[in-house]
DNA sequence: CCATCTTATGCTCACGGAGAGTATAAATGG
DNA sequence: CCATTTATACTCTCCGTGAGCATAAGATGG
C-alpha cells in the first residue's frame, strides 16, 4: 500500500492503473427454489467492466441489471472487493479489482431473449440444502475425505484443530448445522482440494465432491452472497423482495426455507411475521390450492419507515 | 456497467483505467477512549495507492500497517468500496476506486516518530457518545435543526416521513437510542446540510453541528467503521483485539462501553463474559487500584477454534 | 354423505436468556 | 472506625423462542 500518507491525493495512474469489474449475485426464488442469474451455460456470474459514466457503483449495477431484465432491482448490497494481480497469471495482463454485489429480484421479471439464465443455487452447493435433513453424501463422501485431509496435517495438534474446524463448519460429531457458514464450508473444501477450482493444474483430479464448478472465483463469490443473504433474512425483511405482490404465509415460509436451506416451525414462523406487523391481509384468498384455502397477504412497506433495523446483544442499561 | 456478459474477460484498460486506493479505519481503545489513526492533523484517515505487489488487499493493508506501527494488525475486515468519477471534480483526473478497511490494534503498539496520530473518534462524532446520557446538544441544537429541515419538505406526508426518520435515528420523541445507526445519523445530518462536508461551495455555512470534519468522504467511512464495529462486538469476541494481554473485567467493560457509546449493566456483563468462557483468570490481581482489587483475566484464544460464530433468529426446526 | 387428507390457524406450555436489583466482600483514605 | 470504591455472588421477573396440541376449512374418493 502507501509509501507515505501525504501522497494520498496521489499521482495519476502510471504503473498503478487497474480495471474495475462488477460481479453480480442476482437472486430470485421460484417455487421454493433459490436461483441465481448465470451466463456462459451456468458457469459464471454476470460480470463486466465498470463504466464510470455512472455516479456510483450502486447506480451502475442497477442500470445494468435493469437493462438486462427490464425491471428495477429491488434490493442491492455490496458484497466484497477482490484484487488480483493479473487475473490469468500473465504478468502483463492488467491488474483488476472485482467489486461484487448481491441483488434481489424475481425471476418472472426478467425479459426473454437474453443470454442470461437462472440456475438453482444448490446445483453449485448441494451440501447446503438441509431441508430434507442433511444430504446423505455429507456423511458418506465429504466427512471421510475431510477426515483424511485432517489426518494429513503435520502434527497431532494440527490434526485435531483441522478436524474440529471440519466438525464445526459441517455440523459433524453431533454438532448443530449452522446454515450461515456457507463461505467457511467452501473455503474448507477448497483447502482440502475437494473443489475442482482449487486444483490449479488444469482440472484433473476432477470433482471429488458433488456440485457444479464455476469460472475463476465466482463460486466463492456466490458463497459469500448466500452467506450474507442467509444472515440478513433473520434481522431484515428482505425476503419480501423475492416474493410476488401477494402471497400466502406458507409461500413466504417456503421462500425463507429455500434460502436458509432448512425447515422452519410453521406456527412460530407465523407468530413471528404477524407480531412484527410485516404483512397485512389483502382480503382475498389463495386459489388453486390443496387443503384449506389460505389468506393472501402483502408486505407492509410502511415498516421500513416505522422501525429502525439493528439488533442488540449487550447487557445494556436503560437508565 | 457491462455491455455484454461475454466481454467479461475484457479488453485491456483504455478509457477504463482507474486507480485503486486503500483507506484504513484503524481503531484502538486507550483509557476508555476509542481512538482512530489519523494523518494531516487529524483531518484524514490514513490512505494511499494500492500496490499490486501484494497477493491480496488484506495482505497489502497488513503489510502497510505493520510498516507503520512495527506490530502485526490483530483484526482486519473490509468495509466498503467507493467509486468516484474524478475525485476532485476535475473531469480529466483519474477515476479512482477506494477500498476501505477496518483494523483493530492497540495504541501502544505504534512506534514513535511517525506522522500518524491517534484521535478520539468522538471528536468527529460527539453525538455518538451516550455514556453520560444523551449529549445535551442533541436536544438543544440538532433536534430543532432537524425539525426545521423536516418541515422544509414539499408535502405534509414527506414532512412527517422526514421527521420520523430523524426521530428513529436520533432516538427522539421518547424512542430508544440505537447506537448502531452511526452511518444513518451521519447521512441524515449530511442531507440536512448540517455537516460542513456537505456544503460543497467551499465551507461557508460552517459547522452547524459540533464535530470535527474530515477530508472528502473520510468521515463517512469512519462512520461506516464505527457502525460495523458496534454491531460486531455484540456477536464476535473482537474487543479483545483492543485489550492488553491481561485486564480486569471492568477494563474490558469500559472498552465495550467506549465503543458502544453507552453503559452496560456490570453484573450482567460479567455473567455474559464468563458463561461464554471467553476469558480465564491469570491468577494475578490488578495493582494500583481504588477499591477492592480485581482479578486479572486473559482472553481464551481457544474459543475461536471451539465455536462457530453466527447467530440465529428464525423459528428453526430441530427435527 | 362420510372418512380421510391436506393445509390454515389459534392457543398453551416450558425453558432459557436478558434486564434489573439486592447483598456481601475486600481494598483505601480519612 | 467509617465512608467510599470496586468486586463478586445471587435472585427475581419478563419475554422470546422452540415445541406441541387442537381445531377449522377446504378437496377427494368411496
Amino acid at each position: 500500500m502507501a509509501r507515505s500518507p501525504q501522497k494520498k491525493t496521489s499521482a495519476p495512474a502510471s504503473g498503478n492503473a487497474v480495471t474495475a469489474d462488477l460481479v453480480a449475485v442476482l437472486v430470485a426464488v421460484t417455487d421454493g427454489t433459490p436461483k441465481i442469474m448465470t451466463i456462459a451455460g451456468g458457469s459464471a456470474l454476470p460480470s463486466g467492466p465498470f463504466e464510470f459514466t455512472h455516479r456510483s457503483l450502486q447506480t451502475a449495477l442497477r442500470a445494468w441489471v435493469e437493462a438486462q431484465t427490464g425491471h428495477p432491482l429491488g434490493y442491492v448490497e455490496q458484497l466484497y472487493t477482490f484484487a488480483d494481480r493479473g487475473r490469468s497469471g500473465d504478468a502483463r495482463s492488467p491488474h483488476s479489482v472485482s467489486i461484487s454485489y448481491l441483488g434481489l429480484t424475481r425471476e418472472d421479471r426478467v425479459g426473454e431473449g437474453f443470454e442470461a439464465h437462472w440456475s438453482g443455487w444448490y446445483d453449485y452447493f448441494p451440501w447446503e440444502d438441509h431441508r430434507d435433513g442433511a444430504p446423505a453424501f455429507i456423511a458418506k463422501t465429504i466427512a471421510p475425505k475431510l477426515k483424511t485431509w485432517a489426518k494429513a496435517a503435520p502434527s497431532p495438534t494440527l490434526q485435531r484443530e483441522r478436524w474440529q474446524r471440519c466438525a464445526i463448519t459441517f455440523g459433524l460429531d453431533d454438532r448443530d448445522w449452522n446454515e450461515e457458514l456457507v463461505l467457511q464450508r467452501y473455503e474448507l473444501l477448497w483447502e482440502a482440494s475437494l473443489i475442482p477450482e482449487a486444483n490449479h493444474s488444469r482440472g484433473r483430479e476432477a470433482s471429488v465432491v458433488p456440485g457444479k464448478p464455476m469460472t475463476a472465483d465466482h463460486r466463492r463469490i456466490l458463497a459469500t452472497g448466500i452467506a450474507r443473504l442467509r444472515a440478513k433474512i433473520k434481522y431484515r425483511p428482505v425476503v419480501f423482495e423475492l416474493m410476488p405482490a401477494e402471497f400466502t404465509l406458507l409461500q413466504l415460509q417456503r421462500s425463507v426455507e429455500a434460502l436458509a436451506g432448512r425447515l422452519v416451525h410453521k406456527q412460530n414462523f407465523r407468530r413471528l411475521i404477524e407480531q412484527q406487523e410485516l404483512v397485512e391481509e389483502t382480503g382475498a384468498m389463495a386459489a388453486d390450492t390443496v387443503g384449506r384455502p389460505a389468506k393472501l397477504f402483502r408486505f407492509r412497506h410502511a415498516v421500513l419507515a416505522e422501525r429502525a433495523v439493528a439488533g442488540t446483544k449487550l447487557p445494556l442499561s436503560r437508565t
